[in-house]
DNA sequence: ATTTGACATGGAGTACACTCCAGCAACTAT
DNA sequence: ATAGTTGCTGGAGTGTACTCCATGTCAAAT
């Protein structure tokens, strides 16, 4: 299956522009037909998918291009794009540490002010 | 204990322009001396860590400002603070969630990495 | 034949969250 | 008295990740 650009767009709710952005940028390197548009293949919708997920959790543009990069080299470059998911693995599991904490002390300052609330309830007789 | 900018951005951890950035934007209000310059107190302190944590998850300056808004007001608005929190923790537990989803994805895929690697390593004789 | 529509490019503009700088005031040490 | 340090303001500049725009090309529809 191959896709126009607007097409793509649509299957992957990225707006054209980013995808233009994108390829500039060299996260995705579509091929151009006869016409020099950009034709973009399954392959990239599964590529875009994992991009999606690195964004998601704040892998930075620089970072994806890098491991973009990488990967258009072909199986070469397994290792090195390997290191790179152990370091992102690292530091996912650091966010979500942090995350977790930030979820305790944020239910502990809702039953805080929960506190708060019923007191002053109590006062107004309610 | 009252802490001059300087002495603020030591014990935060926060630039003295991102003090003067979030005074600006009513994110922390320090009270002025008699020569116009900036007190800070060690409630200011409790509220930056608190402004930190919310930092951390993603909330954006805006509506942070807006929290500190209503906690500059006082106490009329703890029920207005609360609402802000719970939205805030559904939040939260929304990105924990992809955060996990995207971990579990993060390890499938770094397995099967690490098979690719393996097949390779057999085929060199490795 | 011309209009329409999707696509192309280069470059400007935007939002966010700072970060830096020029120019000035006031206290502090020598 | 002068230099140094710390602080003040307003405004410009930065990096990231888009987003928008003017202008132009090409194939298909009318």
């Amino acid at each position: 299956m191959i896709y126009s650009i607007g097409a793509f767009s649509k299957v992957t709710g990225l707006s054209i522009d980013t995808l233009r952005y994108y390829d500039k940028e060299e996260l995705i390197c579509p091929n151009r037909d006869g016409n020099n548009r950009r034709t973009y293949t399954d392959s990239d919708k599964t590529w875009v998918a994992f991009i999606l997920k690195l964004k998601e959790t704040a892998m930075p543009i620089k970072q994806i291009k890098r491991y973009a990069k990488l990967r258009y080299l072909g199986d070469e470059t397994v290792e090195e794009r390997l290191e790179m998911l152990y370091d992102h693995r690292i530091f996912m599991l650091d966010l979500k540490k942090k995350l977790d904490e930030n979820i305790d002390h944020l239910n502990d300052k809702i039953a805080a002010f929960e506190g708060k609330l019923n007191k002053k309830c109590n006062k107004i007789k309610c």
